[in-house]
DNA sequence: ATCGTAACGGTTGAA
DNA sequence: CTTTCAACCGTTACG
């Protein structure tokens, strides 16, 4: 909770920050440099998401009633992708890309392996089924984490089968926290992107535990990403505490993608990050980039200072939550409850605060 | 005309 | 340190 301090003061080296930001982004981004260029004449990096703010300029346009296509010809991003973002947001309610890169989680987990060892230790005869089948019972996997029955031979035949002349694995590791969680370490990190498996469709909720692997997208909900977070509450939470889950969340999600999308105050730590975006365009806040994306006549003025504020909000801790899209709104976009004074991206502000803007908008693009 | 999606070539990062 | 592999990316083309 220094941060109590550190947020007050975020706001005078932020806007600094800030400042600077945008120097760097002028030289880094007149035009991205290792871009190309789709049919529409947008420009992109292959392989690389497109920018955050790109992403949440199609969430808002369709929010606001804006057709895909529409969307898709004013943004210059074809409409596939278009349609990707938006169903994505729909499932999750996030509009953040999923985890580039990476192994699959691993299920095998020190404490599932401590576990199937003691199963074993108690029942020599134990077959790899029958473990598997007490893993679950037990309530030390789930069925998204357990692991094959080829897996718990194989740590039976590797793991189990040397440590028990020694018991290393105890010893060496006496566990100072007896496993609090049968959650998995890496399942933190990756279980979200579970995006294939996250929610089958229709199913709208993961029960019990399992709704832990879906914090994610409340931070990343459009609605907590336009709002807006205010900057004062974007301090990065340094303490690897509570808040940190979320940060390391989003780190996991995808690093370049952090460092883009957060706060310049991350790259100090995060050097290394920094060099992808000096190669891509997926700048700091992936902001400047959008100027070159957005077709200059549609698009209010997308004063840059004011963009950058919600993207530092994703690595701020979350509140509200929307769960799930709040799809066609009711009234007004879902986005819009939130005051947005301090914070709010001036692109959004613009949309909400003249709602009457926004619609030449739609107009111009229809 | 619009939209969903598979294929494709690409990037990324853990193992 | 390099390679492998499986995840994701956005674009394109097709239905």
């Amino acid at each position: 909770m220094s941060n109590a301090v550190g947020g007050l003061c975020a706001v005078g080296p932020g806007l600094l920050v800030l400042l600077l930001c945008h120097l760097v982004c002028l030289f880094l981004t007149p035009e991205p440099a290792f871009g190309e260029v789709n049919q529409l004449g947008g420009v992109f990096v292959n392989g690389r998401p497109l920018p955050n703010a790109i992403r949440l300029r199609i969430v808002e346009l369709a929010q606001l009633g804006i057709r895909p296509c529409d969307i898709s010809r004013q943004l210059r991003v074809s409409h596939g992708c278009v349609s990707k973002i938006l169903a994505r947001y729909n499932e999750t309610g996030s509009i953040l890309p999923g985890a580039i890169g990476g192994s699959k989680p691993r299920v095998t987990t020190p404490t599932v392996v401590k576990h199937i060892r003691t199963y074993k230790q108690r029942d020599p005869g134990i077959f790899a089924w029958e473990i598997r089948d007490r893993l679950l019972a037990d309530g030390v996997c789930d069925k998204f984490n357990l692991p094959s029955v080829s897996s718990i031979s194989r740590i039976l035949r590797n793991k189990i089968g040397n440590l028990s002349q020694q018991s290393q694995y105890e010893s060496g590791k006496p566990a100072p926290h007896p496993p609090p969680q049968p959650t998995l370490p890496y399942n933190h990190l990756y279980s979200y992107p579970t995006s294939k498996v996250p929610t089958p469709p229709g199913m709208p909720t993961l029960p019990g535990h399992m709704a832990m692997h879906r914090i994610w997208p409340s931070s990343h909900s459009v609605t907590d990403i336009l709002g807006i977070r205010s900057i004062t509450e974007q301090q990065i939470s340094d303490s690897p505490s509570f808040p940190s889950t979320k940060l390391e969340e989003w780190s996991a999600i995808n690093r370049s993608n952090f460092s883009s999308a957060s706060s310049p105050l991350v790259n100090g730590m995060d050097k290394p990050h920094l060099e992808p975006q000096a190669k891509y365009t997926q700048t700091p806040s992936g902001l400047p980039t959008v100027n070159s994306y957005v077709t200059a006549p549609s698009i209010p003025p997308y004063h840059p200072p004011t963009q950058v504020s919600p993207y530092m909000g994703y690595s701020a801790t979350t509140s509200a939550y929307v769960t799930g899209p709040t799809w066609p709104p009711a009234s007004g976009s879902a986005l819009s409850p939130h005051s947005c004074d301090i914070a709010s991206p001036l692109a959004f502000k613009s949309m909400s605060v003249n709602r009457d803007a926004i619609h030449p908008v739609a107009a111009s693009a229809l």
